[in-house]
DNA sequence: GCCAACGTTGGC
DNA sequence: GCCAACGTTGGC
């Protein structure tokens, strides 16, 4: 729950299908957003998420890259403990448990869109809307969504405002 | 598979 | 602190 001086901030999220679609995210229900290792992605993950905000799930290296789903941050900041696991991919040797350097939220499922809105049809937007992933070489995987974007995306997916707007 | 764009690393 | 080299991302 939010107040209106204090509205909840809509995010994407990127993912390779093959490796994390939308369908998986809707078997397990919930899923920690681990493996992120950039600095500027872990600091809206570690610092400027809340939880109950709504997520724009993002399917990208893929032949229709495309928002597929709608999924809500449902967790504060936790440590992510793919960092100090020498046998994963995403181990830092670097970072201690004392002052980790990576950091998760849990994501929950909320909707899977009927309707994909590709990134064809975002690029034919008549106004980027200061929407990160529209930028030229944009590669953060997790972004800041305006919130005009956001409408437009859930109204493009078929959504109506009764289906994504938290209660 | 190509390649533009960008982040990180490390020598100096 | 600069910047060239390198690695990665991700659309096409």
């Amino acid at each position: 729950m939010s107040s209106d001086s204090n509205p909840a901030r809509y995010w994407l999220l990127k993912s390779e299908p093959d490796v994390f679609s939308i369908d998986d995210l809707k078997r397990k229900q919930r899923e920690g957003w681990d493996g992120v290792r950039n600095y500027q992605a872990r600091n809206s993950l570690r610092d400027e998420m809340r939880p109950g905000d709504l997520v724009i799930f993002y399917h990208s290296s893929c032949a229709q890259p495309a928002a597929v789903g709608l999924a809500r941050v449902d967790s504060e900041a936790q440590p992510d403990p793919t960092q100090f696991d020498p046998a994963s991919d995403y181990h830092d040797p670097k970072s201690s448990p004392e002052d980790p350097r990576w950091w998760l939220r849990q994501i929950a499922y909320v909707h899977r869109f009927e309707q994909p809105v590709t990134l064809q049809a975002m690029k034919q937007w008549e106004d980027d809307l200061d929407f990160p992933l529209l930028r030229r070489g944009n590669r953060l995987s997790v972004m800041p969504v305006p919130a005009a974007a956001a409408r437009r995306i859930l109204r493009d997916a078929g959504l109506k405002p009764d289906q994504w707007m938290s209660s």
